[in-house]
DNA sequence: CTCAGTTTTCAGATATTCCTGAAAATAGAG
DNA sequence: CTCTATTTTCAGGAATATCTGAAAACTGAG
């Protein structure tokens, strides 16, 4: 690997995660080596740094395009293919869970869904439905509420974040304002006027 | 594979998820089956439905009990094991998180801080620093946050979750109350007194 | 202690994934 | 069109990961 010991020691740390999660480790390095690369490389770069065969690394850059990780940038008066990662490491991470979502998720509940829809041919399956109830119901409330802060402005995401559980005092706050004795009842924050 | 249809075809679709996430098939396909079990099976029961040898089967558990995903439960008068899954689900999330976080999260963040300590040698090492110093920021603020979640009760988790990015209205709401004109400034939600 | 039932270990067999070099395909210049 | 630079494909070899049966280790009853 023809890398300065810094970027080699994040390179290899990266790609053994990778493999811990569905990724190849090399995919992982290729990813790695241009998401620390201070311009667009072409993939004999990767060769140069990486020590692995071309044809790997073609197969590599493809998956990650595949998986809309890595864009291809051309370079003024090079007929290779160049290629970096986005600069801002929000949209990459929203990237990557929209991938995983489309392709582990989605298929996870769509299999509920029909599971679900079945008649249950004994007690047996018919405990099972109910566990897959409950799975069904907690992955449709996680992607329910990924889709909706994945719409956030990145600060607005950021700063609820930093909340973090603070956001539960708020809404004791919130419900302390409109539950008013003889009020209306409870709100719910969208029918609050929205200065947007 | 010895199972209701309903139940092989979950069990199939498990496993093929877990080879995705780093686990290998047949320890998914044994979790998958404990989760949908109506009482606690011993690993014989998981060789007769899954098919598979009786070695693989203790591994698989092994590998499930390293994780904390699997609880062994006596059964009165009989002397084998018997493993079963929480039937709380909420509570089977925050062991995976728990766990894959202190496998995978905390390594990689302490391999970004020593980088980051490092007094870079020239400027790719200084630019790939830039990037790692991203990347360690995004880490840190996702783990402060889930750190800050995890401690709620899985009723009130469950009331944020199914907000989602209406609680940035809620802030809206929030910084409205507390600006007002002649106010003493902006309070943290955390100083506002707390009923519980 | 001994013994039968049960679980764990592990070397080797099997299966899967990954990587490579060679050949084919593609694309732009002339 | 031809020629060259570049990328992609893919069959087969290399490397890993997974699985099994046999043997060892463990455990509680008697």
């Amino acid at each position: 690997m023809n890398l300065p010991p810094l970027c080699e020691a994040f390179v290899l740390h990266f790609g053994e995660m990778g493999s811990r999660w569905g990724v190849n480790r090399t995919v992982g390095q290729i990813y790695a080596v241009l998401f620390i690369a201070e311009a667009p490389l072409c993939a004999d770069d990767l060769v140069e740094r990486l020590g692995i065969s071309r044809s790997n690394v073609s197969m590599g850059l493809k998956e990650l395009q595949s998986w809309n990780l890595v864009r291809q940038r051309p370079v003024a008066g090079d007929r290779r293919d160049f290629f970096t990662t986005p600069d801002d490491i929000y949209s990459i991470v929203r990237t990557l869970v929209n991938e995983r979502k489309k392709r582990e998720i989605d298929p996870t509940l769509s299999m509920l869904r029909e599971l679900l829809m079945q008649t249950p041919a004994n007690a047996q399956e018919q405990h099972a439905q109910s566990r897959l109830k409950d799975m069904h119901e907690l992955i449709e409330l996680l992607t329910a509420w990924y889709a909706d802060i994945e719409k956030l402005e990145t600060d607005r995401l950021i700063q609820l974040l930093s909340l973090g559980s603070k956001v539960a005092k708020i809404l004791e706050v919130k419900d302390r304002i409109f539950a008013l004795p003889g009020g209306k009842g409870r709100q719910t924050p969208s029918s609050t006027p929205n200065r947007g």
